[in-house]
DNA sequence: AATTATTTATACCAATCGGTATATTTTTGA
DNA sequence: TCAAAAATATACCGATTGGTATAAATAATT
């Protein structure tokens, strides 16, 4: 890894979190030379523009919630407890929060509707891989008898993620505690009945 | 209504939709007096600031869904037939979208989180109204014999609004009309197990 | 080690942001 | 109708926005 991508990869680690948090629109570029120590010659001499920036953080952090979800799903042998996965996790939402600012794809979701595009695109693309991969999860366990034949793959996967999404929603804007465990519980009642 | 009570009224309903589309830190002065034909000597000469405006179209914007849910779950007989009132008007989020860019108060609260404390805590104040109106349907619904007498109202009304808001961020991120059909079908069924 | 290429820092740019002082117009009340 | 009051328009303010030209410093290459 040369200069230039150490550095890169340097920016991207600094102003994930801050980009998660503030927003992709609301993060300045004033907030990502604080954060990194450097001037903005420094930042645009490895970036084309802010907009690259937010996309490969946008990217940074979609991958980070993948890869811990995929390593935490490994680690359960039955189909049903790789799906149990998702409450098991989200419960832990305000007190180990796993991503500092929550979900970045329903984040960006919301703010990159008309004003970025690309972002929009991204977010699009990274909430259907994860759709598809729990559809998949569903059918395997069909396919293994652990759930009922009856039971739409993708529909239960939209299922989950819109109480996913919707769970996190009402977390971060109420802060109840109770809430998101309440939510959780009764995601996990309605994974028991696939 | 005077003058100035009316000149409040036009500017809050000409911007109401901009604001909710393009957010309420996304939308600016400019937005403000292109959409009313004023300038801003009238805007400052009637709000205090913009955060004024942000906080009273807010404000509208819930009042007018509610308005709508509160009209036409007024129609409806039975009390299950009122919860069936959300995911009927929701279906229709695409093609005769109630509001222009969707739910107020979920569009408000991923915003609002750090930035605008007042706006956050009226969009809190939203979703707890909303919240309690439906647990009291419920409730009612019980004692109407109507649902089961094991069914928790609160728990219910959460669950059926995290659907709702996970339902409309995935109908707004991915465009597809089928998920929203298909997710407003599994909010009916379980509507229906209460 | 010397030269070239790249990375970083400084200083600036125009555009836009929210907001205000003041002049002018319009409305209100006697 | 006329004076007082309120609403609106014009012109401006400082601060901040994303972005760039250029010079200095560092890294890579021969």
């Amino acid at each position: 890894m040369g200069k230039a991508e150490k550095t890169r990869s340097y920016i991207i680690e600094k102003t994930a979190p801050i980009f998660n948090v503030k927003g992709y629109a609301g993060t300045s570029m004033n907030d990502i030379t604080e954060a990194t120590g450097l001037t903005k010659g420094s930042i645009y001499g490895n970036f084309k523009n802010k907009d690259e920036v937010a996309l490969e953080v946008f990217e940074h952090n979609k991958k980070k919630m993948q890869d811990l979800f995929a390593l935490e799903i490994s680690k359960k042998k039955t189909y049903k407890d790789k799906l149990l996965t998702f409450p098991e996790l989200y419960e832990q939402f305000f007190t180990r929060h796993f991503i500092l600012g929550g979900c970045p794809i329903m984040n960006t979701a919301i703010e990159a509707d008309d004003t970025h595009p690309q972002l929009k695109e991204a977010a699009k693309k990274g909430f259907l891989t994860w759709k598809d991969s729990l559809a998949h999860i569903i059918q395997n366990g069909i396919d293994n008898k652990e759930f009922k034949p009856e039971t739409n793959p993708e529909e239960a996967a939209l299922l989950m993620l819109s109480i996913i999404e919707g769970t996190v929603m009402i977390a971060k804007l109420t802060g109840k505690i109770n809430y998101l465990n309440t939510l959780m519980l009764s995601l996990r009642n309605i994974i028991n009945e696939f």
